[in-house]
DNA sequence: TTTATTCCTACCTAAGTGGTAGGATTTACA
DNA sequence: TGTAAATCCTACCACTTAGGTAGGAATAAA
């Protein structure tokens, strides 16, 4: 598994604010209760979400998150990254400037690369926006019987 | 990690087997030597190699592996499905034909279908002769700085 | 001053990863 | 027919990660 809890119930954390945006800010306890997750783990969570500049906080009653940029502009590559550290499909794509020893005449690496850059493409593709909206002809692109229709 | 060492090793036998291909068997202590890797460890993954049908094997002195089939009939998509069970890149990917129950109003669900999508169509448009031959067009595609060179 | 909220640190269980160990079985060949 | 070389099979094991839980301190509005 790629992406694991963290990184889905980010995306979801994410989703939910964008979709209930208001003037003021939306506490954890009703995101929890929204979304049908545990708050003590979405607390984890959303403090990296936070930490990474993706959110606003207020603390103390009626605190609580917002989003700090408009949804259109936040990929799903940068939101997740934040939650997964990597997400490489495998442990020898270059990380943090250290490649394998056997890079060089390594057969099997320009593929992992390649799924690599595939990812990360299609991920950097799409924003907060597109996934909120339910944007499925971006989404599921050739993969969705529903898009022409 | 979407791909654990299993599903690495797997796909690097496969192409040694391939590049090392002769009349008679390979066997796995020559292969263990070539790519450095545990003999012992090696056992284990091709003997899952071996029941999912992509190798034949003789047992006994002189025997060893060989490929079932022309490395241009396998696609790296089965050959990791053989060790790795799924490539799905988050657990909520509909499975053995029971899905979420959230499924019918998730708005994150079509992201991941969508990048599952993209993950199974690289993965099962590359061939092991692409793999063993170097294909870097086909693999590395638009990210490939040294394709048009 | 009370109440509702974020923030922080520590802890825990279960499952998965990446192997190792030892021997049984089979086959070619001298 | 014996022996060496190979696959095949079952068990085990240490370490890391996943997926949380627990308890309380700090902060801010009313």
């Amino acid at each position: 598994m790629m992406v694991s809890t963290k990184g889905r119930y980010a995306l979801t954390v994410m989703v939910d604010l964008a979709k209930n945006a208001v003037d003021g800010y939306v506490s954890l306890a009703d995101i929890a209760e929204r979304e049908n997750l545990s708050m003590k783990y979405l607390e984890s969570i959303i403090s990296m979400l936070n930490k990474g500049g993706m959110l606003e906080s207020l603390r103390g009653k009626n605190g609580g998150y917002k989003l700090a940029r408009d949804p259109s502009e936040y990929t799903i590559n940068e939101i997740l990254l934040l939650t997964e550290g990597t997400l490489a499909p495998v442990n020898c794509i270059m990380q943090d400037g250290v490649e394998c020893e056997k890079a060089a005449t390594c057969s099997t690496l320009p593929l992992w690369a390649g799924l690599d850059g595939v990812i990360e493409n299609y991920l950097s593709g799409i924003t907060l926006e597109d996934v909120m909206s339910g944007n499925r002809k971006k989404m599921l692109g050739d993969y969705c019987q529903k898009c022409d229709s």
